[in-house]
DNA sequence: CCCCTTGATTTGGTATACCAAAAATATGAA
DNA sequence: TTCATATTTTTGGTATACCAAATCAAGGGG
């Protein structure tokens, strides 16, 4: 039999090509593929166990996806970030969610909404009456993170700048989550969760008064507990086990 | 010969994929595919004289670029916009490049580029002298427009934010020149231009004397001219021949 | 007359063969 | 030994054949 064809492997539903991308997308995180790396697309013809069509799709998306950086003699390579590359994506998230919380006040948002991001913010704060967060209550708290700053955007109701945001947040480090400290001392990591919290609680407020500034503002200055525990992450060895975070290169 | 090959066709040095893009690129901007129709690839095999490999390869291209939008079932169909999406991609210029003059501000910039960009308002302003601009005169300011706001992203020197401005201003409505009034009442338009050549100056000074909120306010204001013309265009009829704009459908 | 079913056809996804150019290696002369 | 050239090999770009699923059309039963 010639075709191996969709039923062979595993994953429902997607194409053999969104299949790849998913999966080279994880061997990159993983530091599988080493950063900097050049990519030859027939290596991963057996690593995959997928022909090259589909492998050439995926390389497409991952370079516009800014995971993977186009060679100038043709072929691809593993994107390397500096620090102050991701500095800058997440001082670009923030802005981006400023704009998205202007708007959603400026414009004004379905009330359903609100009570959606109130509703997050309650799951959050029984998570946060802990003293300390284990494990598990640390991955609940991220999902949650996830939840509500999508939920902004969609207060904002901006198709063009939601398919912006999620471009920026789709870099590992960039998420609204990147950077949470799970590892370091887990008092201190829980004081950053409770200022992260009044700020969601705050901007929330301001987007039901309608005061759009103040949302704007917000937003940016959240966005700078990433930017700290950017700073605390480069300092400590075991952030290595992060996804993406081999993705940056000291220096230059 | 079963080969057509590179050599059969005009364009230099570029790939028949990204001959594809480009060429795919103006046929939807000129309407010549009509704006929300399917696109089926065997046209575009034979309309373009290409396989389908290299087709494939600029419709996944263009999907990212936000000209075409991928269908639930396969396949892509030509993007359209609402005047809403236009206006949103607008401040999101504004809000870009608000952000790369205030980190150019912020952080200081090369002086060399400071002195290209006075060179641009220079040359703008020989322009601008005349009481009305002609054809001509019009396009060459549209160039310096294009290099004056490429510098100030130089000036951020943030290869991540630069990435997303390209990718914002790629639609063809958000362009830093993509509501100049050329046919409007040629007086009006030239005092627009003077509104905007103003902007421009002042921002300059405001990254050179490190005043970065006043440099991030200025470029968003400088945004909303593109806001008042978008308004303008959309309500005249001769608007339709500015390349792009039958991609907005009016209301919806 | 309408709706459901069945067959034909179009369309997109995948695998693969082939070519040209680039990279790596080998081979020769200085 | 070293550099330059020739040869091999790898790699990416392109064309194309094939398959499965979706779409459309026609026909038959209600």
């Amino acid at each position: 039999m010639p075709h191996t064809h969709p039923s062979s492997t595993d994953s429902p539903g997607h194409s053999q090509a969104v299949r790849a991308q998913l999966r080279l997308r994880e061997m990159i995180l993983a530091a599988e593929l080493p950063a900097g790396s050049r990519i030859a697309e027939l290596t991963l013809v057996d690593k995959l166990g997928v022909s090259r069509t589909p492998i050439r799709t995926a390389l497409i998306k991952l370079e516009q996806e800014g995971l993977l950086e186009a060679l100038a003699n043709g072929g691809y390579a593993v994107r390397t970030f500096t620090e102050r590359d991701v500095s800058d994506a997440i001082e670009l998230r923030g802005t981006l969610e400023g704009l998205a919380c202007r708007l959603a006040a400026e414009r004004g948002c379905a009330p359903v909404l609100l009570s959606e991001a109130r509703g997050c913010l309650a799951k959050v704060d029984e998570l946060l009456a802990a003293q300390a967060l284990n494990e598990e209550a640390f991955g609940a708290y991220v999902a949650h993170n996830e939840t509500f700053h999508s939920l902004l955007q969609e207060m904002a109701g901006s198709g063009v700048l939601r398919r912006e945001w999620e471009r920026v947040v789709g870099l590992p480090f960039a998420s609204p989550s990147g950077f949470v400290l799970s590892q370091a001392n887990s008092s201190q990591a829980r004081d950053m969760l409770i200022v992260a919290q009044d700020q969601h609680r705050q901007v929330l407020q301001a987007i039901e008064q309608r005061e759009g500034a103040r949302a704007e503002a917000i937003m940016r200055e959240h966005s700078r507990l990433a930017q700290r525990n950017l700073g605390e992450a480069m300092r400590s060895t075991e952030s290595s086990q992060m996804p993406g975070v081999r993705l940056i290169r000291r220096k230059q």
